[in-house]
DNA sequence: AGGCAGGTTCTTA
DNA sequence: TAAGAACCTGCC
């Protein structure tokens, strides 16, 4: 058990719906404790963790400090101060997005693992949250360990290696509600299994080339390929345009969002603008 | 019951 | 090169 305090932006439970990621959950509260903070179940790659959220940036997460200080502090991005990078927008010259940011404030982009992210976002395709979700835990029951258990979270797996997914059957595959992404997983787990796509060495590459590599994936189109340049590369100027965002730029912005003005942050903003747009529809 | 959901690929002009 | 159709599945 170890003890933080967090005075920059930081809300689990925005983060959590932010739709960034899909193994972090909130954790239904026990019958019997009517009393007790909220809960929040992350997992990420083969690790887990469980916050406590004991309000005003007091959390308590059952890690020692080393795991903190070495993974879970890297992993919530704590380096950087989201509350300045709020700070840069201006309400007169923005109005709706210093609302979408005023709205949104908390939200974080973590420092997610690019396979994992990859495979995520390659299912997301066409899919709401939830069925995302479910998607992904039954590919992480199927072909991930066991990693946690706890009464209050339940059952939790870490997300299948390249390895371990590349050997599934097509067929295990579609029994995961993948419908007809199976064969854009596949071919995705074999590509990186086999070293024919190194992950790793995209971290090398500077965006535009990151974009082309990841463009010629299977089932990798430009909305997937910057959501995985986003989340799984974290590079923070990118700018996925899903139906959502597609909808807030229509509506609020004929002349144009000022990128120029959010460089090197723009992925931020997007973050703000989707969060705000879907809780808005 | 038909339409649609955080897109991409395949097919046609 | 650029539209339009097809695609799995689950949930309105």
């Amino acid at each position: 058990m170890y003890n933080i305090h967090i005075s920059d932006d930081f809300d689990l439970k925005k983060i959590a719906e932010s739709g960034q990621c899909f193994r972090f959950n909130e954790c239904t509260p026990a019958a019997k404790d009517g009393e007790s903070f909220p809960l929040y179940s992350v997992a990420a790659k083969d690790r887990h963790l469980l916050i406590e959220d004991k309000a005003e940036g007091n959390l308590s997460l059952d890690c020692t400090q080393s795991e903190y200080e070495e993974f879970w502090r890297d992993y919530f991005d704590l380096d950087l101060s989201y509350k300045d990078v709020r700070a840069r927008i201006d309400p007169e010259s923005d109005p709706y997005l210093y609302g979408a940011s005023e709205f949104g404030k908390g939200i974080r982009i973590l420092r997610q693992d690019p396979w994992e992210m990859l495979i995520s976002f390659i299912i997301s395709q066409r899919k709401n949250i939830p069925a995302i979700k479910a998607s992904i835990e039954k590919l992480c029951v199927k072909a991930g360990d066991e990693i946690f258990e706890d009464e209050r979270c339940g059952k939790i797996y870490s997300f299948p290696t390249p390895e371990r997914l590349a050997a599934l059957p097509l067929e295990e595959l579609t029994a995961c509600s993948l419908g007809y992404r199976d064969k854009y997983v596949h071919q995705a787990a074999l590509d990186v299994a086999s070293g024919a796509v190194d992950l790793e060495a995209f971290k090398k590459l500077d965006d535009e080339a990151l974009m082309n590599e990841l463009l010629k994936l299977f089932g990798v189109g430009v909305k997937v390929a910057n959501c995985e340049i986003l989340f799984g590369y974290h590079r923070l100027n990118a700018f996925p345009r899903d139906v959502w965002i597609n909808r807030v730029l229509e509506q609020h912005y004929s002349g144009g969002f000022n990128f120029k003005a959010y460089d090197p942050y723009n992925g931020i903003m997007q973050q703000y603008l989707f969060f705000y747009g879907r809780e808005n529809a």
